[in-house]
DNA sequence: CGCCAGGTTGATTTCGCTCAAGCAATGTGG
DNA sequence: CCACATTGCTTGAGCGAAATCAACCTGGCG
């Protein structure tokens, strides 16, 4: 039974590349290892299911490669999209803490590697490193900031403002340089989910796209938009709350 | 200088009625009393600023009596009631999490009451006694969990189910039995706050309220609410996201 | 080749926003 | 004590925008 540093398996989490900006920033070799021991690497395909809503989930999922959608459903069959999750994010750890089931659902966008950690061991490893848990909370902390910005556009901008904040939020976790000063950004998600995220149907968002293509901001084909002056885009933007 | 457990200011910490319940929980006397040491208890009359967005606040915030209101304003003068925040409940504390400036303001509705504890006394605190890290992990977490919640709603609900669910909301905190099975509301928020929190124009929710109303599901009058029937009105709204 | 899911486009209706007036409660200064 | 302003709320009319319903593309895929 291989055990040695040098038998390591090759997706450990000691010599995992996000070690330095994962949840376990703090944690030393041998704290780590007891976090690597119960891991499980798992590689899901694009639409998979990661953990569903009204679960007790696998534990605590640790995002290696990929992009994951955290979805909220109701019993209509509505579902919004109400965050993304990318390398180094954790996710799933809230049920983890409130002892229930999760209240959202967590799925594959491209194919992903995930690496899931037993409940009990991070819960075991909270209280021993505390390092830990107060790394969780700024990140819970940096979660409800979001999720209450979120709430701030959704109560006071129009559908359009929504979607250019949208665009640029996309901008910079998904786009590319393109020539001159364009930006390049390949949706990894479907329309629907697109529109949900701003609150709209799905015809609608089609028509706000259509309209961002005549004013020259922005355009699509498929899943690919190019953005030709992500400047003038900013500025059709509303400020950022700045007092 | 009165310093023995038998002349304890009247409302120190380790006394406090909601000690049981609130973010100090965990901590023994000893402890808890570093934290009564830099406690500062205001009150503060309607409408007072508790702390304002974009600044560095003056600590941590503790509720003891009375009710807090959570605000999100930008430069236009847009501003969304976020949450409402109850006695026992500690607000303010991601700015000290995150390094920054309040992301929200925060302001007595009616007479309240609050503990202000100073930054680096909770700093030293958490490092010290991990189960208030963990407690403060918990709520924040509830937090996000109950943002989500408000994000679905503005997503797939008409604004008068969003209305109805507020009303819900606000019977559970607020609501007193009233005849019959009747409950009475008497609302802390103006109507432009109320009308903010479910991201509708006031003219619109004056209208809301009037065909709810017109249905016989609740009948208002300046700020006091009658809901003859609650389990009518529950049974008027969207079904809680059950999978 | 036909089927199907995902996306666009069009016609129609509903709904909420805007602008504007009216009203009640409260407060202020003469 | 009363004119008067102010604030918060309701009500109305008109308009613009988004939801709805439906048809029609388009690109896989069996």
């Amino acid at each position: 039974m291989p055990q040695g540093s040098n038998s390591r398996s090759p997706d450990s989490c000691l010599d995992c590349p996000h070690r330095a900006r994962s949840s376990w920033r703090g944690l030393d070799d041998t704290a780590l290892a007891a976090i690597d021991r119960v891991r499980r690497t798992r590689t899901y395909e694009p639409g998979q299911a990661v953990f569903a809503q009204g679960t007790d989930g696998p534990g605590v999922c640790c995002v290696r490669s990929g992009t994951l959608a955290e979805r909220r459903l109701d019993s209509d069959g509505n579902t919004v999209l109400l965050a993304l999750h990318y390398p180094s994010d954790l996710v799933g750890y809230r049920a983890l803490l409130t002892g229930g089931e999760h209240q959202t659902s967590a799925e594959a966008l491209g194919r992903a590697t995930v690496c899931v950690i037993e409940a009990a061991a991070v819960a075991e490893t909270m209280t021993h490193h505390p390092e830990v848990a107060m790394e969780l909370l700024r990140r819970s902390s940096a979660e409800v900031d979001r999720a209450q910005d979120q709430l701030f556009r959704a109560a006071t901008l129009s559908n359009r403002d929504r979607l250019i904040l949208l665009l640029l939020d996309l901008l910079r976790r998904h786009g590319r340089a393109g020539a001159d000063g364009a930006q390049a950004i390949e949706l990894p998600l479907s329309r629907r989910d697109l529109a949900s995220m701003i609150g709209v149907r799905h015809e609608t968002l089609s028509r706000l796209m259509g309209r961002l293509e005549a004013d020259g901001l922005a355009s699509f084909s498929g899943r690919h938009v190019t953005i030709a002056d992500p400047r003038a885009l900013a500025a059709a933007a509303p400020q950022p709350s700045n007092d």
